[in-house]
DNA sequence: GCCCCATAGTGCTGTTTCAGAACTTGCTGG
DNA sequence: CCAGCAAGTTCTGAAACAGCACTATGGGGC
């Protein structure tokens, strides 16, 4: 089953998933919860390559969970805010974020 | 970056996600806990393909989420069950079921 | 014994997605 | 005029994925 299929499965995780189930939009979407908006700053933060985080931007726009906003006329800057469909996904990424520290604790020494 | 280095990241939504963060885990995960347990269980329902899917199986037994169980000796056969650390991801699909509830619904016209 | 079925995978081939780095565009400041 | 910043785009090779066939092990019918 080809992947974007899924978005008129009958199960609404998969539907879920078929918009945020890859592997770079959720990082994507947590940085925009703790503030980030700039294109930059979303590849310096997540460490993905510029040009999935261009196509994931893009996509994220579409399902209306980001909006592109200028910020800047002059030379054409914008940026991604969260629309209230994506600030309802906070949830999600808190009970994400709850599991990973109960369960997958850091290696390094230096504890948080 | 690659994803696998995400296992070490200090955000745990990050490591979370280097985990489970890839198109198809979570929804194994979803039928786990929808009560399937078989290799051709997951196979039908989440229409992925066998390969991917043994892959994930194996993945998710090492990082302690599933376990692989022999329900038959006679031809050795497994099937596998969530473990304690696995049933705790219940809440998050929860909120990514809610999520896709409310703001993707189905398009078909035959409400659910 | 022989054949077919069920179940849990594995192999193979071609397509899609991704990683990494360089390049583009439009403007600012020196 | 050149360097720098910001938001992308282009290019190439690697990894992941889709689809299907195939293997392995035992059971049951005939």
């Amino acid at each position: 089953m080809k992947w974007s299929e899924l978005s008129d499965n009958w199960c609404p995780v998969a539907r879920t998933l078929s918009v945020l189930g890859d592997r770079w939009t959720l990082l994507i979407l947590r940085d925009c919860l703790l503030g980030l908006s700039r294109f930059e700053q979303f590849a310096e933060s997540s460490g993905m390559t510029r040009h999935i985080l261009a196509d994931r931007l893009k996509r994220l726009v579409e399902a209306g969970i980001l909006v592109r906003n200028p910020y800047s006329e002059a030379p054409k800057r914008y940026d991604y805010v969260l629309t209230e469909k994506g600030q309802e996904l906070a949830p999600a990424l808190m009970t994400l974020r709850d599991w990973g520290k109960k369960h997958l604790p850091v290696r390094r020494a230096s504890a948080s």
